[in-house]
DNA sequence: GTAATTTTAAAACGTTCGTTTAAAAAGGGT
DNA sequence: ACCCTTTTTAAACGAACGTTTTAAAATTAC
């Protein structure tokens, strides 16, 4: 059934890095395959198409970070005393850094993937994370509203797509961002230590002051 | 010496609102040339190349927004008094919504393609901006320092690109944030509204203490 | 071992892309 | 009117794309 190294696998492998780096549209199946080491048309015998590719790649990302990322969730609002939003967000800590063992740069690429499938195609994604994971986004703001019981669900909206905005763009320009770091005042940090950085920032905006709002 | 509308002008015109809405690499010439009413020759023709046309586009919305920026940052460096972060902040909203007067849109479409040339090539535009505006950037630091003195300039610099993220990321899916706004809570919002809602959560980020890091 | 199925392989398909060419049209100066 | 420059136009170029086809190779089942 499986060779040494699944060619489903090495494509899979191939074109996530590949995706993440030049975006969808300018990835072809022709340096997918090239890089995968696997014939250009056996892209379209194990997807079907390119469009499919890219939503497996995808895919694989979300079914490993999403059951991670709900457990987390769960247990926080299952307890009783009251979380802080640090706890909150610190929840996403491990599952992000999971997807780093799933393959090399995952959580880069995984947030690079989240920011391009946003602006790249019309809210596809939404569309497919809304409908498998329901359950879990719906957590997410469950959690937050534990945390800060003061906030209107329209309040909770918006910060939580400006959240959403600054981690995406932070992760997926980490790799320039971590050179900047490091060239203009050595200062050497890895994937794990941006996320604990950007953390306090998104606890802090989630709970911007209303009154501070009038000036 | 010009018609009645230049045809560099309406290729410009096209070709902004179809870069910001498809991308750079999904918007071809022909598309571009067939919604100005143009030829498609007249692209290379007027500009040399696509390329130099994504630059043209971008650096017409900077050519606008950079100097109007940094009027109102050296105002705000020259006064006597410190500033609030959401003084500095509410700096940008004039420039950005000047963006809006030169073209429909202007204003989300500046940071969809703020955006773009973040993701789709690889610190093009970062170049560019750092040569040809880095007074005005610095004058961003600079106001920003005054605001919060207490920030150290590897925090600041930190912060920045998360501020960067928040808002490029929030005004580039605006359209798509407002309707939902405007379905899941009758919320009617325009451009200017989610500029102004906006910034609180970025002045509250930007003055994260540095004591909650630590938990 | 043979037959049926699955997977890989090479080649070609038709389309679309950015760009170039070469000629026609328009504009400006004297 | 004329010449000279600028701009527009239609057509074609070669390259790269996703996809399909057809056959060979490998795997599995009996």
């Amino acid at each position: 059934m499986v060779s040494k190294l699944d060619t489903k696998t090495r494509i899979l492998d191939a074109a996530e890095s590949l995706f993440a780096e030049h975006g969808f549209s300018d990835t072809s199946l022709r340096l997918i395959t090239t890089r995968a080491s696997v014939n250009l048309a056996s892209v379209n015998y194990h997807f079907g198409s390119k469009k499919e590719l890219i939503q497996a790649v995808i895919a694989r990302h979300l079914e490993l970070f999403m059951p991670l990322l709900n457990e987390k969730l769960t247990a926080l609002c299952a307890q009783a005393e009251k979380p802080s939003l640090l706890d909150v967000f610190n929840s996403f800590v491990d599952p992000l850094l999971a997807l780093e063992k799933q393959s090399k740069n995952g959580t880069v690429i995984f947030m690079q993937l989240l920011g391009r499938s946003y602006t790249d195609e019309q809210g596809h994604l939404r569309w497919y994370t809304t409908t498998h994971y329901g359950e879990v986004l719906a957590n997410i703001t469950k959690a937050l509203l534990k945390a800060n019981p003061t906030l209107s669900s329209q309040e909770l909206f918006w910060r939580l797509h400006f959240t959403l905005g600054t981690a995406v763009f932070t992760m997926s320009s980490s790799g320039a961002l971590m050179d900047i770091a490091k060239a203009d005042f050595n200062q050497d940090i890895d994937v794990e230590g941006l996320i604990r950085k950007v953390i306090p920032y998104l606890a802090s905006g989630m709970n911007t002051s209303t009154e501070t709002t009038s000036m």
